[in-house]
DNA sequence: AATTGCTACAACCGCTGTGTT
DNA sequence: TAACACAGCGGTTGTAGCAAT
């Protein structure tokens, strides 16, 4: 069996789209649906590969994508699902009803990043840093206290809006530097190399790290509870994208039953 | 009015993950 | 189990439109 190439160079057309093959692919769908992305310029007679009619649909043609100007609620949702997720822009649209994931890209970059550098110009350079450290210090108290999820900031506007409280990092006349390791490398616990490929080789090979005890260490220990972020940056050091590990990393110390999950935002 | 530079956004490219044979 | 097809993702690019000069 040979793979086909992605796309036919030969005769499928490139470039913007005209309201014809719009309405043609918008006909189609409408019509027959999308289950074979590749087999529909085809079957619709569209001079397109699989993968730009799929683009155009789920970017421009859904019924459901909301257009116009993101408000500044969104915005701020962006900015903090970002700061906890990185760019993982089909993870963040996911909790942005109507927006996609190319939108929400393109906003980062032509507005959100500009918006974030000036106000961390403005705030200090720990301002983001702050504030998930603040955000993961909210979980751990609400465990402590309740076990439930029910104080955790959820909306943005929550743990964004009194940005100008959060604590400082070694600022020891701070009564609310509850969460000053987490932000210090220099006081985050030392961890072996061992440890994380243990870690690593364990979680790759299908198993759950449950026993700690046995890759090196208490998750207690690692303040896990207090920085699951702070947590997988070691795993850069392994040639792991710290981003892509996220969810890695949260199925481990869930599993491990050491964090909540992350809410729904 | 013409030119240049910048911004915003649509679209493409290459890679990865997953399901199927 | 390997090879493949396909969908989906994120990075990058191309270009239209606008503002400044």
């Amino acid at each position: 069996m040979v793979r086909a190439p992605c796309c036919e160079k030969m005769g499928l057309k490139k470039g913007p789209w005209t309201s014809e093959e719009d309405q043609i692919l918008i006909n189609y769908i409408q019509q027959y649906g999308h289950g074979n992305w590749r087999a529909l310029p085809k079957q619709a007679g569209l001079l397109r590969c699989g993968k730009s009619c799929r683009l155009r649909w789920i970017n421009y043609l859904r019924p459901d994508i909301k257009r116009g100007n993101f408000s500044r609620e969104e915005e701020d949702t962006i900015i903090n699902l970002h700061e906890m997720l990185g760019n993982r822009w089909s993870a963040i649209a996911a909790k942005l009803p109507g927006r996609t994931d190319n939108e929400i890209k393109n906003v980062w970059h032509t507005h959100l990043k500009k918006r974030l550098k000036h106000h961390e110009e403005a705030t200090g350079p720990a301002a983001a840093t702050k504030r998930r450290s603040k955000y993961y210090d909210q979980v751990a108290k609400s465990q402590a206290n309740s076990d439930s999820l029910e104080h955790i900031p959820v909306s943005p506007q929550e743990y964004s809006s009194d940005m100008s409280s959060t604590v400082t990092i070694g600022d020891d006349n701070n009564d609310n530097d509850t969460c000053p390791k987490a932000e210090s490398p220099g006081n985050f616990p030392e961890v072996d190399e061992d440890f994380w490929s243990e870690v690593l080789s364990t979680e790759s090979s299908g198993g759950v790290v449950s026993d700690f005890s046995a890759v090196g260490g208490d998750p207690h220990e690692l303040q896990v509870p207090f920085s699951p972020l702070m947590a997988m940056e070691p795993v850069n050091g392994y040639g792991s994208n710290m981003h892509d590990s996220m969810d890695f990393w949260f199925n481990v110390f869930t599993r491990a039953g050491e964090i909540p999950e992350l809410p729904d935002f």
